[in-house]
RNA sequence: UGGGAGGUCGUCUAACGGUAGGACGGCGGACUCUGGAUCCGCUGGUGGAGGUUCGAGUCCUCCCCUCCCAGCCA
């Protein structure tokens, strides 16, 4: 057993995001390559925002994508008195001291600041008074005047900040709370943490927590700061840009390897190689090959990668995977037929939404076939209706209904009737399945078996 | 405004200071029914200006642009 511990530590105040589930990706693939520990943690301090849902549809995504977690699940909210017995040491230990400028006189200092073209923070008041306990009073760590802090960031290399830049932040609340920061260095320093990899969104933190760490005599873990994801734009990531929550690409019919895939290779290489499998990815990930730049979102490389492993997927498992998108078209169909559709179509579909929707007319009776007017109007003409009556008699007189028949038998009725199997090909189709596209015309009879194609035939001679 | 992090084809990502390559996308071709599959080809880039060097995407300086932090959110 190694002694790497990472964690992933999301805040159910919303869905598991992209984003979010990379750092969870990455942090998850470092504890595993090490053969180490992966913790995750829910921080759920900021108790109004907080909700079990998001708590529920995190963890659903987290298992969806495979991550799964090392011990029990962690609840900040139930660590309240561990933090703050923390905090009294601070106290005791002169590192922290109670403050009573309540928010709207704290927020006058900023403006204050502002003013002057300086950092907008709290300018300390309260540091010398040697005030105690009380109502509406918060804690605050008593930051050192100077000093510089400088750390090896695993992503972005030495990291430096001069400690004039911190303010006496907030450790505990008016109500008792604890805030992020000291939860964090507690929790990471108590679990054993020896890797945070984490959004450099937090970059700017790391001095705060630091200064906590040497407060509190703990260890230093290694930082790891990944950028966050943008959109291709370059700008800050939102819908417009397509991207979605875990949960709903997981309704929208992606694989969990294709997005992890994708979310893995953004941020971070081996060579050239792009498609990986899970194991693979444990055996080769590291913090070496992690980019510090960040990385734009684009929806159609993730779109490629998920037909890829669509093509993947062996026929039975892709089955499964696809009856309840067929399901919530409607269609009562069970598994192993589909494991005969399947091969045929997912070359036309990137996602288990579009396989459901491809195959559609393979699962209607053939009275229920819905025709294309634009491919009814071009293909099902006077003669094209006749080259299909004349096919349907050539299929109705096949020994044996399958793929190499329905071909033969429609070759026969070219070659004896002089013509091309393009002038044939598209009318069959179109009377067979409703629509020009499709996998091929043969295949697709072979599937449907004689008395359905027969009657799909007849229907659209009747036109 | 102050602090921090970044900038290679449209997007992702390679390149010991020594030939800027791969993937996705886009365009074209092949595939003797259709084609969202497959195969082949093309397109397309080092933010700008200086400096160091035999040689710079790579090191240095300045400018420009982008992102993050500066809640008693996380």
């Amino acid at each position: 057993m190694s002694n790497v511990v990472t964690r992933f530590a999301p805040s159910p105040t919303g869905h598991l995001h992209i984003g979010g589930a990379r750092t969870a990706i990455f942090n998850w693939l470092l504890a595993r390559h090490f053969g180490g520990r992966f913790v995750l943690r829910i921080e759920d301090t900021d108790t109004e925002r907080s909700k079990q849902e998001y708590t529920d549809s995190i963890l659903a995504s987290m298992k969806w994508l495979g991550l799964d977690w090392d011990g029990d699940l962690i609840y900040q909210s139930e660590r309240f008195d561990i933090y703050n017995s923390y905090i009294d040491r601070l106290l005791e230990s002169g590192h922290a001291y109670w403050c009573e400028c309540p928010p709207d006189e704290v927020e006058k200092m900023r403006e204050e600041a502002r003013a002057k073209g300086l950092k907008p923070r709290y300018n300390g008041r309260c540091r010398s008074r040697d005030l105690g306990p009380g109502d509406g009073r918060v804690v605050r760590l008593k930051a050192p005047a100077e000093g510089r802090i400088v750390f090896d960031d695993l992503v972005k290399g030495t990291v430096a900040f001069d400690v004039a830049e911190l303010d006496d932040m907030v450790l505990r609340r008016s109500d008792g709370a604890p805030t992020y920061n000291l939860a964090v260095v507690v929790d990471d320093a108590t679990m054993g943490v020896t890797h945070v990899l984490r959004g450099d969104d937090h970059l700017s933190n790391t001095p705060k927590q630091i200064l906590l760490y040497q407060a509190l005599g703990f260890d230093l873990p290694r930082f790891g700061h990944v950028p966050m994801i943008l959109g291709p734009d370059r700008k800050k990531l939102s819908k417009r840009h397509g991207a979605k929550a875990v949960i709903e690409y997981e309704q929208y019919g992606l694989l969990p390897q294709a997005l992890v895939n994708y979310l893995v290779r953004l941020g971070w290489s081996h060579g050239d190689q792009e498609i990986f499998a899970l194991e693979e990815l444990v055996e080769k990930f590291g913090t070496e090959n992690l980019n510090s730049s960040a990385a734009g979102f684009d929806p159609d490389k993730l779109e490629w990668l998920n037909g890829h492993y669509l093509r993947e997927t062996s026929p039975e498992e892709l089955a499964r995977l696809v009856l309840p998108f067929v399901a919530a078209e409607g269609f009562d169909v069970d598994a192993s037929r589909l494991a005969q559709l399947v091969p045929l179509f997912r070359e036309r579909a990137n996602n288990l939404v579009e396989l459901a929707r491809v195959m559609r007319f393979m699962l209607v009776p053939a009275a229920e076939v819905e025709y294309d007017a634009a491919a009814v109007a071009k293909a099902l003409t006077e003669e094209g209706r006749r080259h299909v009556a004349g096919v349907r008699e050539a299929l109705a007189a096949l020994g044996t209904f399958d793929r190499e028949g329905c071909e033969k038998a429609i070759h026969d009725y070219v070659e004896g009737n002089g013509l091309k199997f393009k002038q044939v090909a598209p009318a069959v189709r179109v009377a067979v399945v409703g629509a020009m596209g499709g996998p091929g015309l043969p295949d697709m009879m072979a599937l449907l078996g004689r008395d359905d194609v027969l009657a799909r035939l007849d229907r659209a001679v009747a036109l």
